[in-house]
Parts: structure tokens; sequence; C-alpha cells
DNA sequence: GGTGCGATGTATCGGTCCGATACATCGTGG
DNA sequence: CCACGATGTATCGGACCGATACATCGCACC
């Protein structure tokens, strides 16, 4: 998953470590926390190691007058590769159980705009297919088994439940609007603060490339 | 919090594994969807390298007349010790950052029953400070760095926003009603299909909304 | 002039947990 | 009679996290 995530956002621009942490974290701040290092920084290695990325030691190559003194320990900079590219097309093609779990989903999600529409819709039913069915089991937990929870634990099952609910609602939603062609937006039910306004969404059209 | 749960639910009966594991997705089927083996007899072992709780190998006992023919391999059923009922206390009376996360809370939260009043106000509250800290950093997402994302990742982030906003609004009606003393029930706001409280009738489709 | 402190920045280590896999037994129904 | 799904125990590699360490930079405050 964050082997999808690097790759995809070194695709819009060439970043360090330490940059590419706060972009993870403000694309995936839904899904998850925090990226850590200790899982970030493996995870470059590997990548440069597949030679999807290549690492290049920030040095101004404009002035070399004052060669290693200090020896400035230079950020590191990572840039996609061409196999990179593919890898990344790749990985946001294909669907399967682990891109219907909660953080799997919401990577793919986050790259949508970069995926062609019938994944798309694979995506987002596969989605709904696995929240139904995890809703159906806190619904029989709250029926049949209910004598046997105490109070917070069915309490517990009623939040999430209505979790699940609310999101088979969405995701109804963002099929619908993905069936009919049109942007993601939906219709907003008032509940959210956002600023909302609709920034001229992309058309119908799949697979757009922003970041210029 | 693999080891809570554990030492929690083999409070409540001794087990074997594969029935542990059944009951740890009852109780935290709406936090996580199931507990792996891959996790659960790694920590069941190191449980009992500890200590707190003992492996007995199910024989029948009674009937030792067919010694070992077959050699029927039993099931093999943990039970919980007094240091084990000691650690538990411990594990859940001590709060944290790790406390206040969403599978740490959850874990707690389906324990609550067996946790004291003041730690359950202080964990209701550190979770929403929690809570209310990730909906800030989405608001300010949503608000400033608008322009920056796609129309996508937007409304992931939208929808990440009223969740977080859902969940203050219940955390705020448990904390109430934890302050007034009374039961973990909250008033309901009508959306989920949640049965009123441990009634005895399972009332079985009762739950409505849509899905013909 | 110094000094402390928070943001920036790279990196490792131990540990938790997951997904895949293997294998054996039991009851039921075709 | 045997296939199949539920029950049941178990391991292995890998992904990811939390704590930790360390070094630089700019700026406010004294």
């Amino acid at each position: 998953m964050l082997e999808l995530a690097i790759l995809g956002l070194l695709q819009e621009a060439p970043m360090h470590g330490y940059e590419l942490r706060k972009e993870l974290t403000a694309k995936l701040g839904a899904i998850r926390a925090a990226i850590s290092y200790g899982s970030l920084y493996p995870t470059l290695r590997r990548l440069q190691a597949a030679g999807w990325i290549t690492e290049a030691d920030e040095t101004p190559a404009t002035a070399e007058e004052v060669p290693a003194l200090t020896s400035r320990r230079g950020r590191v900079v990572y840039t996609i590769t061409a196999e990179g590219k593919e890898r990344f097309a790749q990985l946001i093609a294909q669907t399967g159980p682990e891109t219907y779990g909660d953080t799997g989903f919401g990577v793919h999600f986050a790259f949508f705009s970069r995926t062609d529409q019938a994944t798309r819709l694979r995506i987002l039913e596969g989605r709904r297919r696995t929240i139904e069915e995890r809703r159906e089991g806190l619904r029989d937990m709250l029926g049949r088994a209910a004598e046997r929870l105490d109070a917070y634990t069915l309490e517990l099952q009623r939040h999430g439940l209505e979790a699940c609910e609310r999101e088979v609602r969405w995701l109804e939603e963002l099929i619908a609007n993905e069936r009919s062609g049109r942007a993601p937006t939906v219709p907003n039910d008032g509940t959210a603060g956002g600023p909302r306004e609709d920034n001229s969404p992309p058309p119908p059209g799949e697979t757009r490339t922003e970041r210029p």
C-alpha cells in the first residue's frame, strides 16, 4: 500500500523523505494518522532496489567552490523512473480483496483521478460488498447474540453498524455518479463544514493528469 | 492490544484458539475485520511464557482406555491465571496515546464494563481530543489546501471529516451519560437500526433503511 | 552575542500484526 | 464412499509502527 502511495506521489513531483511524508499524510489524512519513518525509509530503499525510483543527493551542483569541509548532509531526493511509472499503472489497475479493506480502499480512492472508470467502478462495488458483509455481521450480532454482550460492547457495535450504513450510502452515491459519468462530488448532506465549492471538476473523461 | 483482548475474554471463560478467535471477532467486529491466526497463536505463546495464561491439552481424562494409537490431537484450552487477571487489571486501567487510536480505543471500549468510571471518562475524553485534532487537520486541508488536491481526494477528506464529526458527537453523548452516572445507551439518532438496549426479543429484520 | 527551541531532515531497531499456507479431523449429504 | 465445509492448530515472510538517535537551520528572546 505504501508502495502505491509513494509511487503515486512521486509521479507528481520528485521529493525527499520528509516532504513525502507530509504529502502522504495530507493525501491519506482521512484514512490513517501519519506514516511512520520506520515504514517510509525501508520502503524507499525497497523501491530503489527494484529500480522504480532513483535516489539523488541534493548537492547545489552549480556551486562547488567549497568542496566538502562541513560535508553538508544533503537532502535525498527521490525521483520515479519509467519502470516505476509502469509499476504504478499496474498497481493502480489491479483489484482484489486487499483493495477493499479500509487502508487499501483509501489509498486506491485517493488516486482515483489517475484510475480508469471501469476500475473505479469495480473498486467501489467491491468495497460496497465488503462493507455490506461487515454490516450484516454486525446486524446479526445485534439481533441474535445481543443478550450475550454487555451494554458497552453493544453500543460499540451499534456505532459501527451506523458507520457501515453511512459508508454504503456514500458508496451508492459515488457509484451512481460514476455510472452517469459525472464528477465525484456527492450532493453533501450538510453535516460536514467544508467550503464545498465545486472546483471545476474533471469532465466525464478518465485519467486526468493534473500537476503541471 | 491483542494481549488485552485475549486476557479479557479468557477472564470470562477458558477457551481454545479457534473459539477465542470467533469471540474476538464478535466482540471487536465493529473495529477490525478478523484476528489472524498469525497474530493469535504467537500472542498466546507469549502470554503463556509470561505466566498469564496456562495451556492445557483437552484430554477426556476420564477415558484413558485407548492410550495413544490415533494420537488424537486434542484442542488446546487456555485458562487465565491469577497473574493474568492482575495483568488485565493493569492494562485496562492505564491510559495513554495508544489508548486513543482507532484500534486501542475500540478494544478498551469493548471492555468498559470492567473498567472503573474515572478511567472510562479519561479514555472517552482522550479519544475525543484525538478525533478533534484529526478533524481540525481535515478541515484545514479542505479549507486552505483544497485547490492542490483533486476532486476524489477532496471527496475522501470530506467523508473522513464527516465521520470525525459524527464520532465526536457520539463521544459527547457517551461522556455526558458517563458523567450523569447512567447506562452507556445513547439516545439513538434514528439512522442506524439498532435495537433499543437489551430487551429480550431480538427483532430480526427490524433494522429498516434501504436494501429492498 | 549567545542560547534554547521547534521545524526540518535522515535513519535504524525491535516488536506487533497480517496474509498465505499447510495439515489433520469431523459431520453431513449426494 | 467420498467430497466438502466447518473445526482446529500452527508457521513464515513481510508490512508497518513507535521509540529513538542524531544533525542542521532559523528565529525569538534575553
